[in-house]
DNA sequence: TAAAAATACTCCATAGGTATTTTAT
DNA sequence: ATAAAATACCTATGGAGTATTTTTA
């Protein structure tokens, strides 16, 4: 049994008709077909009947599609609180900056709102090794700093600026955090 | 996202181990963790401490495990009802047959419980048309009449018996219900 | 006859396996 | 040093698409 499956069938229910429905998924009618006659032979059950002349939905079909409609619940929510979750600890970036390079800030903070949409930015003026150590300990989001002197930071995404003179090191397991 | 991620991170969680929820699963280790793996890339999130020295839950680990719990159950009482469900309808072969064949009802009973295991039987002696009027309607599962009187029955399975004197019409959208 | 669904086929994405490396205790 | 997880690589299954046929209204 697959979600999809479980998708498909809801969008029948809704459209009683598997090519609207394949219109709503995004997918091609027979692929539609298939997924729920794949999932009719697993159970061991008929679903939909398309036999008769209106659109029917068997007895069986109707236990399945309770269900069905339980469980996508459940999806939806999982989705809903992770994320919720996720643009707490994301809703502001920390950026941590050595002083001589507190002058592209502006355009580090334009880059990432590029990126993740608005949003609002804390910045901290430190020493490289603080820098490296909160990216680490996640206490930063995002670092500038010389090339030549985060060497241990290879489980970050590194970009050069402004002719090697200085490092933006964006950690990768903060930056999905806040997609796009 | 899949019910089979869900489910490994289910294992994961409860055998505390990647190698152990792999057994349980009967995947190799490196399935589990690739799929634990796009789990989290989908989310966004860390799912799994991967660092710790005890084998580690995040916070947002615990909100999908959470969620996953429920919609698991729910799989599982989708499989238990309709299964139930079956088993109610099927549990009880119902064989329609005309009164000039009731001589071969215990040769098909017997074919039948080859096929699809012990199961209770009732036999119906009836005219062709009753028969085949209760086959459509699945009141009955079987019916068994002479060959050129069911024309009508080109959704059902048709078996011819003894050179041609009786027919066994099994309808094809009943049998799958007991399979095996 | 026109629509909607089923079937046939082809292709490619990816899930899974084995072998190996890396990490952590 | 050892056990566990990650990585690399390969293969094959099956999911999805296009084209076509079949069905029913």
């Amino acid at each position: 049994m697959f979600l999809k499956q479980l998708h498909y069938l809801r969008e029948i229910e809704r459209y009683r008709s598997f090519s609207k429905a394949a219109k709503a998924c995004n997918v091609s009618q027979p692929a539609l077909s298939r997924a729920v006659r794949q999932l009719e032979e697993e159970l061991g059950v008929t679903i939909i009947d398309r036999k008769k002349k209106v659109f029917g939905i068997t007895g069986d079909g109707a236990r399945v599609l309770k269900w069905a409609h339980d469980i996508l619940r459940g999806v939806t929510e999982l989705r809903n609180e992770v994320s919720v979750a996720k643009k707490e600890s994301a809703g502001i970036i920390k950026i941590g900056v050595i002083p001589t390079a507190v002058h592209i800030v502006p355009a580090v903070i334009e880059a990432v709102e590029k990126r993740c949409g608005d949003c609002g930015s804390e910045v901290f003026v430190l020493p490289n090794l603080s820098i490296i150590e909160k990216l680490i300990s996640r206490e930063l989001d995002i670092g500038v700093m010389y090339y030549d002197q985060c060497p241990q930071a290879k489980a970050f995404e590194v970009r050069t600026l402004y002719a090697e003179q200085h490092q933006l090191g964006e950690c990768r397991e903060i930056a999905p955090r806040a997609p796009v």
